[in-house]
DNA sequence: CGCCTTTGACCCGCGC
DNA sequence: GCGCGGGTCAAAGGCG
């Protein structure tokens, strides 16, 4: 199931912390996408948010909620299993505000539930224990202060040793953070290039935590963390630390060495702190304008997503410095409008289209509103990615 | 050749 | 001060 698609297009599935424009734009697209769908969560598996911001922007988790699976799952991890209290914690449009106070104060307090539930709940803990903010809760958003860049920083204090600036290393409460949350389902790709630096098996959770670094310009201060959620396999909790200090890459980067042309380890529960190996599911990520991705993605990758969600937009709740405020913005997931390369939504397209759309073509039709780009791109993404079209039809944009 | 992932080691912030 | 846990580095190896 969710071990067959690639992490790598989870990573891709969520833009940065600087989109955070044309949203309002994109809007309606990602109505009109949402309501194309069979799944309506499709255009809101990026749903980002930011630091103490509602950690929740989840529609399923509220359907889930209603229909008391959520609850019932939440149960074991809830001491005062309160259901309404559950049902509001869940409430992907439930204020943020009553996160509680500071990142210190929730961070200590996710700790002594962490604590407190361990034996009860052993491996299924925090960073996300549910108790607190039932299925996602971020431990240490906190000062909102603006990340700073980091990697020369630290490139360069170790090259050479201590002594002079210290590693800038801030705490993760420490940086601006946006955190998407990615139905392994639903997942699309986004225009940055990521690569891999680390991996660590994080405490409480039986997945481990996979570190990206923008690679799309060396200097890139943008970083991402993506895990599993450890109360939803499909869903993965991705999160932006820095901005991107470029535009946004008009291709993307190649698939040497990658394991985005198959499926690499497997991400599984784990239950030592050591056990590396299983790291999230890598298979393919697709864009549409890339042929060398088109053509080399796995077929079979259920989640092998076509640009999808790129016009979408995805809702941001955005909190102020203050800390208090939230203000909800929109937060384009991916927009490669200003893009040489077409990103072909998500849709369902069988080979009947396909004739049709031939047919129209040599015919001598205009195109029938199907320019040539499109048809182009369209073109390539069916013959490349068939199978895969396939299956993100059923579930992008 | 360039870019990628993997993975053990290292560094550092934080709580006790 | 110590230990834990999280974040990062960098070498090794693979892939196109």
């Amino acid at each position: 199931m969710a071990e067959d698609w690639d992490l790598y297009a989870v990573v891709r599935s969520c833009t940065s912390v600087a989109n955070t424009t044309r949203a309002v734009e994109n809007n309606n697209n990602n109505e009109n996408c949402s309501s194309s769908f069979e799944d309506p969560l499709a255009c809101l598996a990026s749903l980002t948010f930011e630091e103490d911001d509602d950690p929740f922007p989840f529609p399923n988790l509220s359907q889930l909620a209603e229909t008391g699976h959520l609850q019932d799952s939440y149960k074991p991890f809830l001491p005062n299993a309160d259901p309404i209290a559950a049902a509001t914690a869940i409430d992907p449009c439930s204020s943020s505000s009553h996160h509680g106070g500071s990142s210190s104060q929730l961070h200590q307090h996710q700790r002594l539930q962490h604590q407190q539930e361990q034996p009860a709940a052993a491996g299924i803990g925090s960073p996300l224990t549910p108790t607190s903010a039932p299925l996602f809760t971020f431990a240490g958003f906190g000062n909102q202060q603006q990340v700073q860049p980091q990697s020369h920083q630290q490139q360069q204090t170790r090259a050479q040793p201590p002594v002079q600036t210290p590693r800038s290393r801030k705490r993760k409460n420490q940086q601006k953070r946006t955190v998407c949350h990615v139905t392994a389902d639903k997942l699309s790709s986004d225009p940055w290039a990521w690569r891999k630096y680390g991996q660590k098996p994080i405490k409480g959770s039986p997945y481990p935590r996979n570190y990206y670094r923008c690679s799309s310009s060396k200097g890139c201060s943008a970083r991402k963390q993506v895990e599993r959620s450890n109360l939803d396999s499909d869903i993965f909790i991705i999160t932006y630390t820095g901005e991107h200090t470029h535009p946004k890459p008009t291709h993307r980067n190649s698939l040497a060495g990658s394991t985005r042309n198959k499926l690499s380890t497997v991400q599984k529960p784990t239950t030592t702190k050591d056990s590396a190996a299983e790291t999230i599911p890598t298979t393919s990520t697709v864009s549409c304008s890339s042929p060398r991705s088109a053509t080399s993605l796995s077929p079979i990758s259920p989640t092998t997503t076509l640009s999808a969600p790129e016009d979408t937009a995805a809702a941001v709740h955005k909190t102020g410095d203050n800390g208090g405020e939230e203000e909800s913005v929109y937060m384009d997931v991916e927009s490669d409008e200003d893009d040489d390369d077409l990103l072909i939504p998500n849709v369902h397209v069988d080979e009947d289209l396909f004739k049709g759309l031939e047919e129209l073509v040599g015919s001598g039709s205009n195109g029938v509103g199907i320019g040539p780009t499109f048809g182009d791109n369209f073109s390539s993404w069916s013959t490349g990615n068939s199978a895969a079209a396939g299956a993100a039809a059923s579930g992008g944009c």
